[in-house]
RNA sequence: GGCCCGUUGGUCAAGCGGUUAAGACUCCGCCCUUUCACGGCGGCAUCACGAGUUCGAGUCUCGUACGGGUCACCA
């Protein structure tokens, strides 16, 4: 592909309200390389079935290219064009690559029927292939409907290149006279198709597995208008598992539902890129411009790959890691504020310690949940066998706590200080540092897991609750434990 | 069913006739650590099967099995 100095490849979605995340890898890809051969990247809207129009479709569409920075630089909508493929599919009867077809619906169906009784594979069976002009020009005179057919080669067989999969040859005898035109007028997908992609200049084909075996038609439709063959790259398909493709049935496959579920699209984008395609190093973390820079072609893969939540969100786990701290807190802060109404913390801590421990960012609100107020709990949390703390050695602890942190003032409440502060804790006890920071965390926490440490949490919470919640918590009369039925810590 | 395509650990995958068959995710162990996470170290685990070509085959050829796609006046 590389003697071709122009490229110019297309994302051609129907409108369906609904984006695959399937579709948006081909999109992917197909914007990669344009992109790559300093070529353009062009979106076609294929609307001509207007019964499954949905409202708003175009919409989804747009505003899921422009989310992931694919840009397109051409757009077009099928339906708008539609007088150009009548005047095409005239040229083809003209030069004799194309019939007019009279045969009804009915006939069609009775034909495949019987076929089908023979153990015949159904198709078409050619009835009007060879009409004299003079009777087809009297029926369409009649004003019988009519479909326009392609003429098929009736022996040997088409070649043709697929710069992945390499020569794919295909006996003519599997190919059916296809309608070119319905009898609506309206062009098939088919044609519609390859007469857009030669009017658009599409120089590279990225599409779906599921074309290998119709692309021969296509080209015997580009020679058939003496036009020149594009690349074709067919892309694997991604599925759920090895023999289900993703589906929008299983709710599986949006788009939307990714980022809904706290995933960051530089690394959906990024997740799919890798499904289906490897890169030569061992890098695996690439913005949309890095993959412009790596794809090769023959990084792709040519057998189905499998989706794999759990390596996604790695993937995004790492995303998140490696954000800055602002863009980190631009996408973290709505979902802080979901579950965190206090305004007077320590976000930047609080940030700081949220960072390497979200995999989606929809796992932060329950890792900020206590800040507004401390999980209840019963002394049992106390316990912990790796940090050496029973209620007892808890109790002992936070009563040297209180007083260490209250004599720190509101001005030089900050980490330094505080951990100062228990460190002097933990050397006036002679006990381990879990010992002390353990304990403290859940006073101030309800929670045996947060992020960040006693220290940190007491930074984040700021003097004035850090001092109430440790206050609280030796006041409490609490009542025997359920658990180990033993006496109350405080 | 005909035709087309595919098949390396649980998953993504590297590999292009000679490798101890990369790497990542998951899982397990250890280290670090105020928990968890992060990070570091280590481990489990793969060439669908059968012939052939070759001194030598995951790599080439042919079969078999399995999987997928496709055979519309849908796109």
């Amino acid at each position: 592909m590389s003697e071709k100095i122009s490229c110019k490849t297309r994302f051609a979605p129907s409108p369906t309200g609904f984006m695959h995340i399937g579709n948006l890898r081909t999109a992917l890809y197909a914007y990669i390389i344009a992109k790559k051969n300093n070529g353009s990247f062009i979106l076609r809207i294929e609307d001509t079935d207007q019964t499954r129009y949905v409202d708003g479709a175009v919409d989804v569409i747009h505003n899921t290219l422009r989310q992931c920075g694919l840009n397109w630089d051409e757009e077009y909508v099928q339906s708008e064009r539609m007088g150009i493929y009548g005047e095409h599919a005239q040229k083809l009867i003209e030069s004799g690559e194309a019939y007019y077809c009279f045969c009804t619906k009915e006939r069609i169906s009775e034909l495949h029927a019987s076929q089908q009784e023979k153990g015949i594979a159904p198709t078409y069976d050619r009835c009007c292939r060879d009409m004299p002009q003079s009777e087809a020009d009297s029926r369409l005179n009649h004003k019988e409907p009519f479909v326009i057919r392609q003429k098929m080669p009736l022996d040997g067989e088409t070649t043709f290149r697929d710069e992945l999969f390499g020569d794919v040859t295909i006996p003519n005898s599997e190919l059916e006279d296809q309608i070119l035109i319905k009898s609506d007028g309206m062009p098939t997908y088919n044609f519609a198709n390859v007469i857009d992609d030669h009017l658009m200049g599409i120089t590279h084909i990225i599409r779906g597995n599921e074309y290998l075996s119709s692309t021969p038609k296509y080209n015997l439709l580009y020679q058939a208008f003496g036009w020149e063959t594009p690349f074709y790259i067919h892309v694997n398909h991604i599925m759920r598992d090895a023999n289900k493709k993703l589906s929008k049935r299983e709710g599986d496959a949006n788009f939307g539902d990714f980022t809904k579920a706290g995933y960051y699209i530089p690394a959906i984008l990024n997740y799919i890129a890798l499904l289906g395609w490897a890169p030569k190093g061992e890098n695996e973390i690439y913005t949309l411009d890095e993959l412009v820079g790596e794809f090769e072609i023959s990084g792709l893969s040519k057998s189905p790959s499998i989706f794999d939540p759990v390596k996604m969100k790695a993937i995004n786990a790492k995303w998140l890691q490696g954000l800055s701290k602002d863009e980190f807190k631009t996408l973290a802060m709505p979902y802080i504020k979901q579950a965190c109404k206090r305004e007077e913390i320590d976000y930047d801590i609080l940030l700081r310690t949220l960072q390497p421990r979200v995999e989606l960012l929809t796992d932060i609100p329950e890792k900020v949940d206590f800040i507004d107020a401390p999980h209840e709990y019963g002394d049992d949390l106390y316990f912990n066998k790796k940090m050496k703390t029973t209620p007892e050695t808890a109790k002992e602890a936070l009563r040297a706590v209180l007083p260490a942190l209250e004599s720190i003032s509101e001005s030089e409440w900050n980490e330094e200080r505080l951990h100062a502060a228990l460190m002097s804790v933990v050397e006036q006890l002679g006990v381990k540092n879990g010992v002390v920071l353990f304990p403290l965390r859940i006073a101030l926490s309800g929670k045996a897991l947060t992020p960040g440490g006693g220290s940190e949490l007491a930074a984040i919470l700021g003097r004035k609750e850090t001092l109430n919640r440790l206050t609280a918590v030796q006041h409490i009369q609490h009542a025997p434990c359920a658990r180990t039925n033993q006496m109350p810590l405080l």
